[in-house]
DNA sequence: CCCATCTGATACGCGGACGTTTCAGATGGG
DNA sequence: CCCATCTGAAACGTCCGCGTATCAGATGGG
């Protein structure tokens, strides 16, 4: 049965598909717009200019759309840093200057995922990736970057403490709270991070 | 009307003030087994064992509790560390130390406001007062603990990135994420605080 | 041309939480 | 002793969001 027909002279899977599209996008509107709490199932379909019955085609629920947003975000994140350092030297200093601006420059040229990830805690789905996002970004910016081993709990520590004080940071400058330009958050940022490695287990 | 009246040997004002007591240690005990969004009016009065009508008795809705118990955890938090300063010399070293001390010791001792700092982000009203704290606590530390000028934006950065990364820190370590101990992960804080001082701005 | 499918809108039932109100019974003052 | 006040429990009305179901009209295949 649902022997899948064209419409309009789209096919089934392509327009379910943009259908989907329409509604990641149209949460990320309201998320930039009015924050992650008002991204509601009945505010993300009318931004989206769709209806229910095309959200629960496309997601099981509420959490599932969540979930996909985010992980798009921090996969967003990820290929971003990654391509910032693919052509980078070995000098910790110049890697974490990248890194550092790859981060600031994401979330500054697109607040939607700005607020998505500063507003992740509200919601328990957001908050579990963010958090492991997080420990992913600890042990990424400790061992890749600044070469440290990051078995060493006072590593793991010290890389906590910077991803999030940088979170926190990204949050209050994006916010106009912060009067430094792009590249003194980077700056800022990258020499606190070189001071911040434990220099008894440098390797 | 309401010509307040004694009962079972209590005056009304004192009725008062311990139920209200008794609601406030009610949501806190809520807020540290189950978290701040399983913190509802009705769940707080149960846990009291007291009824709505009391609740509104005390508090004209849902945000003013939050809000009275949320500035009650923040006080606690600045005369724990006002407390410590109190003796303490001149040295940053020392004084960071205790400061750092200070806030891991509040915190290891009573996980409930620890539980409700962390989720403060869950709720606007706790959200706001912690948004506040922060850029308060960054103040203190830059300036009343490692002495450097707050008006430069350069230290503002380094004070919340402290800030807010000893919060995650301190969320990851009481949730048994990090394996060292209070000193240990004193020692880390301290440590980190002394580094990340904006050199050029030292007073 | 006819009928199955697709679309868009709307209605529905459910549960959770809020804040208000009602009521019977306990208690204390005059 | 009587009656006003206090207590504890429960009921109520409202709102909001979820996830499902219904239905008339548009569209395309055979």
């Amino acid at each position: 049965m649902a022997t899948a027909r064209p419409y309009r002279g789209v096919s089934a899977d392509d327009r379910k598909a943009s259908r989907r599209e329409a509604l990641v996008a149209a949460t990320l509107d309201v998320v930039g717009r009015d924050g992650v709490a008002a991204a509601t199932v009945e505010t993300v379909c009318a931004e989206a200019g769709l209806t229910k019955r095309y959200f629960y085609e496309s997601f099981a629920d509420r959490d599932a759309l969540f979930e996909a947003l985010i992980d798009a975000m921090l996969d967003g994140v990820r290929e971003r840093i990654g391509a910032a350092l693919a052509g980078a030297g070995d000098s910790a200093e110049e890697r974490t200057r990248l890194t550092a601006d790859a981060l600031v420059s994401f979330f500054d040229a697109d607040r939607r995922q700005a607020r998505l990830y500063i507003e992740a805690p509200v919601h328990p789905a957001l908050n579990a990736r963010r958090e492991a996002s997080m420990t992913g970004f600890a042990d990424l910016i400790m061992g890749d970057v600044l070469g440290v081993d990051t078995a060493d709990a006072r590593v793991q520590l010290a890389g906590l403490l910077v991803v999030g004080g940088t979170t926190e940071v990204l949050s209050r400058w994006l916010a106009g709270e912060i009067d430094l330009t792009h590249d003194e958050v980077v700056d800022e940022i990258t020499r606190i991070g070189l001071a911040v490695v434990p220099t008894t287990v440098e390797t």
